[in-house]
DNA sequence: GCAAGGTC
């Protein structure tokens, strides 16, 4: 059999483009987590099978080992020292597996990640994932350089195989391991002082990043310079001149002064000579160069400023585009085309266009230009129209960035735009003047891109030596004015400036530091800090403003170039950078109160806000609740704060009591229609009594249905393993989930739609309706081990012989009740189906878990536990 | 609940 070559790309795209291009198009395809595209052809002199996939970005990420996830557990300090861990970042869609399936029985391997840093770390990923080991370079693991996806490069690229740069791939390990690092111990400690003794942040974290610190830092600046700013008066004096019809108002060539009595003389020196003498007159070919190519952070430059299109909302829709045909991939450094870029056959889809068509045809009929030269990045082309579109096909928002993208490629391929400059310098009483004008000979690009169009002004015929009276001479008084708020458009200029972010990250943090609560967008797009944000900056700036300055990312940008360049060695340099932010972290722990004193003075200490709600176990005096994100607990006494869950309400449950630690019980509910109640102890929510919990909660995380949307942050009841309370997870369960690993349990405070829902995922069980009271009652049913509940049912419609109301039995095994339960959020739901395993108890012992034997119902209950 | 970087 031919030997087989595997080839990855960085996403699905490429691997179809590359598998086309060197198919010729004779290949098959096949479905897998990412499409495999398989033809025969030749490689290294001989015939081979090729198989081309993709992954769809990184396969793995970074993140801290368990023991260091917990934000009680753990002393931010010991995070710079911390091991990290890589694991799959999308476990979901199961890239490695894939991966590793494909690359059995394949001789080589061709990488054809993006020719970039983080291309050449995710070819080790690759590697990693094929199990095949990377000592093969260059014997079966081979890299393909190329730098765009046409047929030449492609066919260039597979002619000059080479092999990975390890040292590339490692740099983007010391930014990962750096960046979580750094971010993850300011975010943990300044989150929890903050928060701890303030009740209206209204930021559920307190988020710090060497990106998006400097990024707010941007806004911040310049809303000090506004609010610092004062203003100055000026004067200056302006001419004006009759001629041949035309009022004309003359510039001054020291165009202000601040002192009135100098204005006021200079006022009088042109006054008194009342002659104006025309010394020059100047007619220049102006040439207002159309645009180059469009690149990503162009592109939302003008989102931004012009379509009023935040660079989020932008990307979604771009990409949107992108996926449905229309547009060519929109994130992209480059400005520049390749040399074969068939511009024509753009255009010509486009010609029929009832709004720019005419443009388009007169183009292809006279001729057209390549786009200006532009920067050539190496990664895709420019964004480009694909296929013709309509309001109708695309929806507004994306219609208006569609029809955007469409004018900047037909004005990168009209002429330029000409025009003649004409300026008049006048002299008067020893002062010079003068007035200009523009006459535009040929519109170019500007007509189909008329933001741009350069403005007519006519003026009067002068001659050079010519004097003419003077009809009045204004003196006229301004004053000078802060700049206005950071726009977004500018923003993403100096993010670009400064290296902060890529084309694809600049939206995410814009976003994060929106989200954050850190700023606000203002109209038109005007970004305004909050007090958080603005409070935040400060204190950076009082502390160590390294920390909030844009050159932090350029720091450790500079870092991993070493590394990338092999100049320096990865462990070494990871090592040298976090001594360094541990240094500063440590400093910023000590002066944390310069920055408090800031937040002092613009917030609300935790004892001075929210109302008081239920009774703390220490103290046994009222705890305060707060209400702002994120919702907390607070105790006046014991100054502690203790975290609630959030997106729901929260209620004193019936003056009930934690038998563990005296903290009288809430009831969160949450919004919705099935929306479900439970109880907790504050206390325990937020430190789980039972030894080993927090393990526990981890591999229940783990082995719980993917798509749960359930997020379990602390310990209601219902996880509670407490063996005799009334509201534990033992006393309170009925059976095991269908769905998951969870357990069903009954819901205290469902009455009248009495039901039973999984304490891990959404599965939702409806009891019968209408009943009195539904309770667990201590007793397991013999055959299925599911906890007995007993029915008091409503005596006008208990389906009971003789009016009896009250009936015990096993929900799965019982056929009366097991034929008055509904599942509403789940699958099938009885005894006899096959469903999967328990994940609960997992080594613990009782030889119960996963798999009991064939023949035994998986559906066990929570006995084991 | 934390970062930033890929990509959908």
């Amino acid at each position: 059999m031919a030997p087989k070559v595997l080839m990855v790309a960085e996403k699905p795209s490429i691997a179809l483009s590359i598998a086309s291009v060197l198919s010729g198009g004779q290949m098959s395809t096949r479905k897998g987590s990412t499409e495999v595209h398989e033809f025969e052809g030749m490689f290294r002199g001989a015939r081979v099978q090729f198989k081309v996939t993709s992954v769809i970005g990184h396969v793995f990420s970074v993140d801290f080992p368990h023991a260091f996830q917990s934000w009680e557990g753990t002393d931010p300090i010991d995070l710079f020292e911390a091991p990290v861990l890589k694991s799959e970042c999308n476990p979901k869609a199961h890239i490695c597996r894939h991966l590793s399936s494909e690359a059995r029985g394949c001789t080589y391997l061709v990488l054809w990640l993006d020719c970039d840093r983080e291309g050449e770390n995710i070819c080790y990923e690759v590697i990693e994932s094929t199990g095949i080991n990377e000592n093969e370079a260059g014997k079966r693991i081979f890299r393909a350089r190329f730098s765009s996806v046409t047929d030449k490069d492609i066919r260039t690229a597979m002619d000059a195989l080479t092999v990975p740069n390890k040292d590339e791939a490692l740099s983007v390990d010391a930014r990962q391991e750096i960046d979580l690092k750094v971010g993850v111990a300011f975010t943990r400690f300044q989150t929890r002082y903050f928060q701890g003794k303030y009740g209206n942040l209204d930021s559920r974290v307190i988020s710090y990043g060497p990106c998006q610190t400097p990024t707010l830092g941007f806004c911040v600046q310049r809303s000090i310079l506004i609010s610092t700013f004062k203003p100055e008066k000026f004067w200056y004096i302006s001419p004006v001149v009759l001629k041949d019809g035309y009022e004309l108002q003359l510039d001054w060539e020291r165009n202000r002064v601040f002192d009135l009595s100098v204005a006021t003389m200079f006022q009088k020196m042109v006054a008194n000579d009342g002659t104006l003498k025309v010394t020059d007159v100047s007619m220049k070919e102006e040439c207002k160069g159309r645009p180059s190519g469009l690149n990503t952070v162009n592109m939302l430059k003008v989102a931004s400023s012009a379509l009023g299109l935040g660079p989020h909302t932008a990307m979604h829709l771009a990409e949107r585009l992108y996926t449905q045909g229309f547009i060519s991939y929109p994130r992209t450094e480059s400005t520049a085309y390749p040399a074969s870029f068939d511009f024509r056959s753009v255009l010509v889809s486009q010609q029929n266009n009832p709004i720019w068509g005419l443009e388009v045809r007169v183009l292809l009929a006279d001729g057209f230009a390549k786009p200006r030269q532009g920067h050539d990045a190496g990664d895709h082309p420019p964004i480009t129209p694909m296929q013709p579109a309509t309001e109708d096909m695309l929806g507004n928002d994306a219609w208006r960035l569609y029809q955007y993208i469409c004018q900047h490629f037909i004005g990168s391929v009209s002429p330029d735009c000409r025009y003649t400059r004409t300026v008049v310098e006048f002299m008067c009483g020893g002062e010079t003047f003068r007035c200009a004008g523009q006459h535009v000979s040929s519109k170019g690009f500007t007509s189909i891109m008329p933001w741009l169009a350069v403005s007519e002004k006519n003026l009067p015929q002068f001659k050079k030596g010519e004097k003419i009276n003077i009809a009045k001479v204004d003196l006229s008084e301004g004053n000078t004015k802060p700049p206005d708020y950071l726009s977004e458009s500018e923003l993403i200029s100096l993010m670009e400036k400064h290296g902060i972010g890529t084309d694809a990250s600049i939206p995410v943090h814009i976003n994060n530091i929106c989200e954050r609560n850190y700023v606000q967008v203002n109209s038109g797009r005007k970004l305004v800090p909050t007090a958080l944000g603005t409070t935040l900056i400060r204190g950076y700036q009082r502390i160590d403003p390294d920390l909030c300055l844009p050159d932090i990312r350029g720091f450790i940008e500079h870092q991993i170039t070493l590394v990338a360049k092999g100049k320096a060695n990865h462990v070494q340099v990871v090592q040298h950078v976090l001594q360094q932010f541990k240094q500063k972290f440590s400093y910023f722990v000590r002066k944390i109160e310069n920055m408090d004193a800031l937040f002092e003075a613009q917030f609300s200490p935790l004892a001075n806000s929210g109302r008081l709600l239920s009774k703390c176990g220490k103290c046994n005096r009222y705890m305060k609740y707060i209400s702002t994100q994120p919702p907390r607990l607070y105790c006046i006494t014991c100054e502690e704060v203790y975290n609630l869950p959030q997106n729901g309400t929260i209620k004193l449950y019936k003056e009930l009591m934690c038998p563990l630690d005296g903290f009288e019980l809430l009831l969160f509910s949450m919004v919705g229609p099935d929306a479900e109640s439970f109880p907790l102890c504050p206390f325990c929510y937020n430190s789980p009594p039972f030894e080993g919990i927090d393990n526990l909660f981890a591999s229940l995380k783990l082995n719980s249905n993917p798509n749960s949307k359930k997020v379990i942050t602390g310990m209601p009841c219902f996880l509670c393993p407490h063996p005799t309370c009334r509201h534990s997870m033992i006393t309170q369960g009925v059976c095991a989930c269908p769905e998951c690993t969870g357990t069903l349990v009954l819901d205290p405070v469902s009455a009248p739609k009495w039901r039973l829902h999984c304490n891990l995922c959404n599965c939702l069980v409806l009891l019968p309706h209408g009943a009195h009271r539904i309770s667990t009652t201590g007793k397991r049913c013999d055959s299925c081990d599911s906890a007995i509940i007993e029915v008091d049912f409503n005596k006008n419609n208990t389906p009971l012989g003789g009016g009896e109301t009250l009936y015990q039995g096993c929900i799965l095994c019982d056929e009366l009740l097991h034929s008055l339960v509904e599942v509403k959020h789940g699958k099938s739901f009885s005894v006899r189906s096959r469903g999967r395993g328990r994940g609960r108890g997992r080594g613990r012992g009782r030889g119960r878990g996963r798999g009991r034997g064939k023949n035994t119902d998986p559906k066990m209950s929570f006995r084991d536990f």
